[in-house]
DNA sequence: CACAAGTATATGACGAGACATATATGTTAT
DNA sequence: ATAACATATATGTCTCGTCATATACTTGTG
């Protein structure tokens, strides 16, 4: 259902062919926060303009394929703004790196390690490349259009979730560093142990 | 392919039912970065056994009904080992959320910031949820028991993650206030503007 | 006594999403 | 020349995940 309301968000803006909204929106605009496949940009395209939320005028090209561009239909805008407004609950949270994570006590420290700085390394990367779509994007924070505000917002949100993530990578990275000190320095058997505040990174925080 | 893992993970810590899987596992001590359906627990445990990575025996109880319970191969352990080390690059962020933020400016003002006070409340909750479950856990900080770190960490980047998003829609409310009182102050076709930072939020951090 | 809830496993049906492949044409690079 | 690439749409197929439903026994509640 997501797409679907995407799609119909996208049209809403400009009409466009099904090509459009996968390389410009889907794999462009939209990419840090929903993809979509091209085979689903096209059968997701069809089923709307099945329910007439969608139309679709053909554009004949010289020297290229035809284009399908699809627009919006008041139905569509209507069904868009309903469910705007609709409040689901936010949806579980699933990360299978943290499966991996979870279970890799019988990995070596260093392998451990090893996959935590790696996966710190390809958000460093992500973190990257959105901070250069925000300082190219064209709400710089002084244009009074409340779409541009609400693209800014959502290249925030990428943002924050993926500095949050990369900081508790590192307190993480410190946590094991510093337990499997302490595992060299307790062999099994002697059972004491040093003080390690609440695993740290949980502050006093609202 | 996640949930093969999972499943394999949790079996290797000790012999199970797909009951105790669903119940204690999912719906419990993995909730806040894995669920799983109970079908889907069912018929991955069937595909699991075929491909001979966990086998079973059937447990007779009196007054309950048969249980399967099911534990790793050494087939199983081999192929958990071999996954740890994968290091797939992190999966494109995807959030229904962000899709309705980012064509909410078709609400009012009021609905706009409603919607993500609504959210920041739900997110609120489950913050709390899991606090509790941080407290009450295993490992607080003073175990030498690596399982019980990774678990725990675990929950700690459920908590990261609710943080960083709960402090994101704080940033975005009071962002949109502000736009929405320049909006009234300057009435379209007066084109002048206030001063805004780049969508503060975005400070000097990493 | 009826009914719901807990324990326990299993199947049918469907939608979402990913991947591969097919088709057609023109341009650009080797 | 030929291959690769960009433009453009479409279909087949598979896995993952969800929802509904079936079965069967027991305990607790009204």
């Amino acid at each position: 259902m997501s797409l679907d309301h995407a799609i119909l968000g996208f049209l809403r803006e400009r009409p466009m062919s099904g090509y459009d909204l996968k390389t410009m929106c889907f794999d462009g605009r939209a990419a840090h926060f929903w993809t979509a496949d091209q085979a689903q940009v096209y059968r997701t395209l069809d089923r709307l303009e099945s329910r007439a939320l969608v139309r679709s005028r053909t554009e004949r090209q010289r020297s290229r394929p035809d284009r399908k561009i699809y627009s919006i239909t008041d139905a569509g805008t209507s069904e868009l703004d309903r469910w705007l407004r609709e409040t689901p609950p936010p949806p579980p949270l699933r990360d299978p790196f943290l499966i991996r994570l979870r279970f890799a006590d019988s990995l070596p420290s260093e392998d451990l390690i090893g996959l935590l700085r790696e996966r710190r390394g390809a958000l460093q990367t992500r973190l990257e490349a959105l901070r250069e779509r925000a300082a190219g994007g064209a709400h710089t924070a002084t244009t009074p259009d409340r779409a541009a505000l609400l693209e800014r917002l959502t290249l925030d949100a990428a943002m924050a979730d993926t500095r949050a993530t990369i900081d508790w990578l590192d307190d993480s990275i410190e946590l094991i560093e510093a337990e499997s000190e302490q595992a060299r320095e307790l062999p099994p058997g002697t059972q004491r142990r040093l003080f390690a505040p609440p695993t740290a990174a949980e502050g006093a925080k609202r």
